[in-house]
DNA sequence: ATGGTAGGTCTCCTA
């Protein structure tokens, strides 16, 4: 069987929950994985998506911040949500399909503007994060499993619009760098999306603030999928779905895609 | 060197 899975930094569920549907409809779609949907579980729109056809839902949300959702065409039975870091956030949540896939859906915090762990507190808690993640992938080795999310870095220079004007800027400095690759080797994942499209300037998050996203081009590959080794060789037709970031009211990042075979 | 936009708990916090 072919499953087919997306992952996407809604930036509000319930304000885009029209576009999550259009999606949905306009791909071949059998589960999704969203982060920062801004709402908490018992008003998550569940019943816009299972009239068409997603009625299977695990989520860890709340009030206005962070919140980590999967809908899928399958059941889904919940595993864990864990709170890396202690933060209090919802930023994490893991599911199992009854074929015995495992999915992880991650929001790592965003870290802030000043690349600093003594002057920055939330650069801080952004690195011990993945400190926590690459613990957690180490005590826990990741078998038939898929990690995804808005992991809040672009890790190769092909993976922002200026690599050298980057370098200072949180979300490609090296120590985070250093940090995601000590949580892909932790769990022996690989990077879906690079595995299939290896060389060309990919990017799924471009500012709102930008006057011309599309024109400036300024973006950054932020939002990932990842694989287990054991089951890296069935996945792959990896896709970035910049378009939607032309979308009336777009979100800020676009929907990240990959197809397993099993 | 600065400021630009967007969402929600909305005159402030986060991204």
């Amino acid at each position: 069987m072919t499953l087919n899975i997306a992952t996407w930094n809604i930036n509000s569920v319930r304000l885009r929950a029209d576009l999550v549907c259009k999606l949905l409809k306009n791909e071949d779609i059998d589960l999704l994985c969203l982060q920062e949907c801004k709402s908490p579980v018992e008003k998550f729109p569940l019943d816009v998506f299972s009239k068409i056809g997603f009625s299977h839902l695990v989520a860890c949300g709340q009030k206005g911040y962070n919140g980590v959702a999967i809908v899928s065409k399958f059941p889904l039975l919940e595993k864990c949500a864990i709170d890396f870091a202690g933060l209090g956030h919802a930023r994490h949540i893991a599911a199992q399909l009854e074929n015995g896939i495992t999915i992880h859906n991650f929001y790592v915090p965003a870290g802030g503007d000043e690349p600093d762990r003594q002057k920055n507190e939330k650069f801080d808690q952004k690195l011990n994060y993945l400190t926590e993640m690459r613990d957690y992938f180490n005590a826990n080795e990741p078998k038939k499993s898929i990690l995804v999310g808005d992991l809040n870095i672009a890790p190769r220079p092909e993976d922002v619009w200026d690599h050298k004007k980057m370098a200072k800027i949180v979300s490609h400095t090296e120590v985070e760098i250093d940090h995601l690759d000590a949580v892909l080797r932790a769990g022996n994942w690989v990077d879906v999306t690079r595995k299939d499209i290896p060389q060309q300037k990919l990017y799924s998050w471009w500012s709102y603030r930008a006057k011309d996203w599309s024109s400036s081009d300024r973006g950054r590959r932020l939002d990932h999928i990842w694989a287990s080794a054991d089951i890296a060789l069935n996945i792959g037709s990896s896709r970035i779905l910049r378009e939607v970031r032309g979308w009336d009211r777009p979100s800020d990042h676009v929907p990240v895609l990959a197809t397993i075979d099993l």
